[in-house]
DNA sequence: TATTGTTATACTCTATAACTATA
DNA sequence: TATAGTTATAGAGTATAACAATA
């Protein structure tokens, strides 16, 4: 068990209640993932949204972030890079590594799915009293809050 | 505009914050279905979640869950059937439909990934406090009874 | 004739293995 | 020699189109 974490006494009731009530929440959020299907498959989206949030990578960081081996990131890129929603050169530092970033169509793909996904989740924020809006959000921001720090954690023992 | 719905004054400032918030929630949640990938891909996990939880469905009803076109289900059952985790049969009512359940290995699969969904979860609310806990409860379960509703709504309109 | 499902074909996604180029 | 990336090959997922079987 990880230092410091583990079901610190955690009634199990309570993770199976939130587990039960975070999957139309899931749902919802992946709808918006749809709307990008006529341009680029899944996994392509996968990819943009990587390269989007660290606003460059290499070859094999992209990789370790799909959970793909260096040769499907490979692929995938030539795909992404022929439908010009992405850029690849090769790096200036060191030239065996290549470097991933957006071009303007990518990233404006990336805006549309965002847009949606908002749109999505106003649909229902807007049927829900101000109570629950705000427990939703307080809650939401207080489990990203900790998860953030667990992810910081597993970076330095990795 | 759906009747009853849309953004009913909602600032924009929440709709953002509950997107940006929600998303470290999305991502634990989503980690779980990677322990199935040793058995299944991801489409075939997607199959057998739809199944699972509607009990049993013909072809066309599975790919409707899936998003997919009848071909593409039925392919994908050819390998479930395979792996022995998927029972297809003709219906005895019609018999040009097909009767979709999931075999004993497939049902477990799905409470293995449950399983890991509760542990991935529980691995972040035991770093929260009470009062965080609470609200996030509290708020998916708001924010579940309307996406419920509409839900509903949405099938009766179609 | 309309509905349900399967099969043939082609393209995408993926891993394994073998390869090239750089450090 | 080790690392970064690409390419060849093969199996899975998908859509389009054509088909068979049932209602």
């Amino acid at each position: 068990m990880p230092i410091g974490r583990g079901p610190a006494n955690l009634p199990a009731d309570l993770v199976i209640a939130v587990a039960a009530a975070a999957r139309p929440l899931v749902m919802v959020w992946g709808r918006a993932d749809g709307i990008s299907q006529a341009q680029v498959s899944p996994p392509q989206l996968r990819a943009l949204v990587a390269v989007g949030q660290h606003g460059s990578l290499n070859l094999s960081q992209l990789a370790d972030e799909l959970g793909v081996i260096p040769s499907s990131a490979s692929r995938l890129c030539d795909r992404l890079v022929a439908a010009g929603l992405l850029d690849r050169r090769v790096s200036e530092q060191t030239r065996r590594e290549v470097v991933l970033t957006l071009r303007r169509e990518g990233q404006r793909l990336l805006d549309t799915v965002e847009h949606a996904r908002r749109d999505a989740l106003a649909d229902v924020l807007g049927g829900m009293r101000l109570g629950g809006r705000k427990a939703l959000l307080s809650g939401l921001e207080a489990f990203a809050e900790v998860a953030g720090q667990m992810a910081e954690q597993d970076q330095w023992t990795a």
